[in-house]
DNA sequence: TCTGGGGTCCTAGGACCC
DNA sequence: TCTGGGGTCCTAGGACCC
């Protein structure tokens, strides 16, 4: 808990669905759903007009077309939303060098340890500064929280959405707390909030006076008092830059339940190698094996191997993810599979002695069946075809019969036309496509068709939302913080 | 048309070891 | 035959976060 509210928290405001409104003109004012467009989609972000409409993340997408049907629904854009992120942490990197990022649209910085500012006055100033940078680079707005603690910076820009700031002075933060609902701290969600509710606490100031012992009782020890703590205002947790990976896993919800064991098995070896190729893209290696599935009721679970040592290899992790599967009952079909690999190491030499499995033969590229192991930038060699499901749901992918060759156009993703130039997919079906012709700087474009098949027109490459590809302002160097000094840390006009 | 995908951390029991 | 106590590793599951 420190003296001056020198931490900050930037989050984005409905990150994906503003990028997607930012490169499509035709787009800004109304609502906007980012998320899986299959039967089993959910939301991924929603923009705030479409959050009028009631429309959440994470709520499934059928629900969300019952309460905003004229809204426009897109597939996230990973490449783009990674990309705006890059710009936005290079100007969060300005401020500090500690600089936490939690995911792609939100980030802790410490601000003393850049010295950019140590006291309220010169954080704010620093915290307005960055939301202007931000705009300038990106065209997006996104919301500050400056505070003593993580905690409360991040209740601070939650309250700031969207588009705002908001400073928590040091000292008020218990009177601030309070009256606020229990799922306001990190780490309560819907089952605390309910465990607590039913011991009678709905509010931080219920927890407070519980007591720690209280809580240590209903929630377990670390749970316990680290809510304590929080619930008092009490969090000494450090910004911390430069996390490694503990794991990197796959994961694949079907369409349709799949019932044929074949094809189980040969989506699980699939998962295995796009699992390695992560892994291998991180240049990591890993010595547990982990397979995850979810079953046509919901009910998930995990099974796991650890290997001798960590490995890199497809056909090790697959080998191991198929026999992990051997002891599954998949009865009644499997809506989700997955494969992972933790006990993350930092090498990614072969070494074939480490790669054998606990039980099972040594597992020796060569020695198996003929799957060569992946070398960069080259795809996993496998089973390329999914093996035929006779089965009742072992269906395409959309619930209709893919057609070898066709192209598919997803709604959101970027084309290019030979004549036309740049747009999107506004929709397709029955052989059509919808494009909108427009670009992030141009005014709301044109509408047209074309048959899915239109040798005119190609998947494009996304465009940089601001012209000029954002060019970050100047950098006004990094203002003196001097102790007991409060005018120092005040950012230049 | 119910419920994604990628993570993190914690708990708890059994094995194993000293 | 009346049964320690810790520490670590492994496995499985669950809560939570974005």
């Amino acid at each position: 808990m420190r003296a001056a509210p020198t931490i900050l928290h930037l989050d984005m405001d409905a990150f994906y669905a503003a990028v997607e409104q930012a490169a499509k003109p035709s787009l800004r004012g109304k609502p906007v759903i980012v998320g899986g467009l299959g039967p089993r989609g959910v939301v991924a972000t929603a923009s705030y007009e479409a959050r009028r409409f009631g429309v959440r993340s994470a709520m499934p997408m059928a629900q969300a077309r019952r309460l905003a049907p004229n809204a426009a629904y897109l597939v996230p854009r990973f490449s783009v939303y990674r990309s705006v992120s890059g710009q936005v942490m290079e100007l969060l990197g300005r401020l500090s060098p500690l600089v936490e990022p939690l995911s792609l649209d939100e980030a802790f910085v410490d601000l003393e340890a850049g010295g950019a500012a140590c006291e309220g006055a010169a954080a704010r100033a620093v915290g307005e500064r960055l939301r202007r940078d931000i705009r300038a680079v990106t065209g997006l707005t996104g919301s500050v929280g400056l505070a003593g603690s993580k905690m409360l910076a991040k209740i601070a820009s939650e309250e700031a959405k969207p588009d705002g700031l908001v400073l928590i002075e040091p000292g008020t933060e218990r009177a601030l707390l309070a009256p606020m609902g229990v799922r306001t701290l990190p780490g309560v969600g819907p089952a605390t909030e309910e465990h607590l509710r039913r011991a009678g606490m709905t509010t931080v100031a219920d927890l407070a006076e519980a007591g720690e012992d209280e809580l240590v009782r209903l929630l377990g020890r670390a749970h316990g008092t680290s809510l304590y703590a929080m619930a008092l205002g009490r969090d000494d947790r450090p910004v911390v830059a430069e996390r490694d990976a503990k794991s990197i896993s796959v994961e694949d919800t079907f369409d349709v339940d799949l019932h044929d064991r074949v094809r189980v098995r040969w989506e699980v070896e699939r998962l295995a190698e796009r699992c390695v190729r992560r892994l291998r893209a991180a240049g990591r290696s890993g010595r547990t094996v982990v397979l995850k599935v979810r079953r046509y009721d919901f009910s998930t679970l995990t099974r796991s191997e650890t290997l001798r040592g960590p490995t890199d290899d497809p056909v090790v992790v697959r080998e191991a993810a198929a026999r992990l599967l051997d002891a599954v009952d998949t009865t009644g079909g499997v809506r989700l599979l997955g494969v992972g690999v933790s006990g993350l190491a930092d090498f990614t030499q072969e070494d074939l002695f480490a790669q054998a499995a606990v039980d099972g033969p040594p597992a020796v590229p060569g020695a198996s069946d003929g799957v060569p192991p992946l070398s960069a930038g080259e795809a996993a060699a496998g089973p390329e075809e999914p093996p035929p499901d006779a089965g009742p749901g072992g269906g395409a992918v959309d619930g209709g019969e893919p057609v070898p060759g066709e192209r598919r156009w997803l709604a959101g993703a970027d084309v290019r036309h030979t004549a036309y130039g740049p747009g999107w997919v506004q929709g397709s079906g029955l052989g059509r496509v919808t494009v909108r012709f427009e670009e992030p700087g141009s005014a709301p474009g044109r509408v047209r068709t074309f048959r899915t098949d239109d040798p005119e027109l190609e998947p494009g490459d996304p465009l940089p939302l601001v012209s000029g590809g954002g060019q970050p302002p100047p950098s006004a160097g990094v203002p003196e913080c001097l102790p007991g000094d409060g005018a120092a840390g005040r950012a230049r006009p």
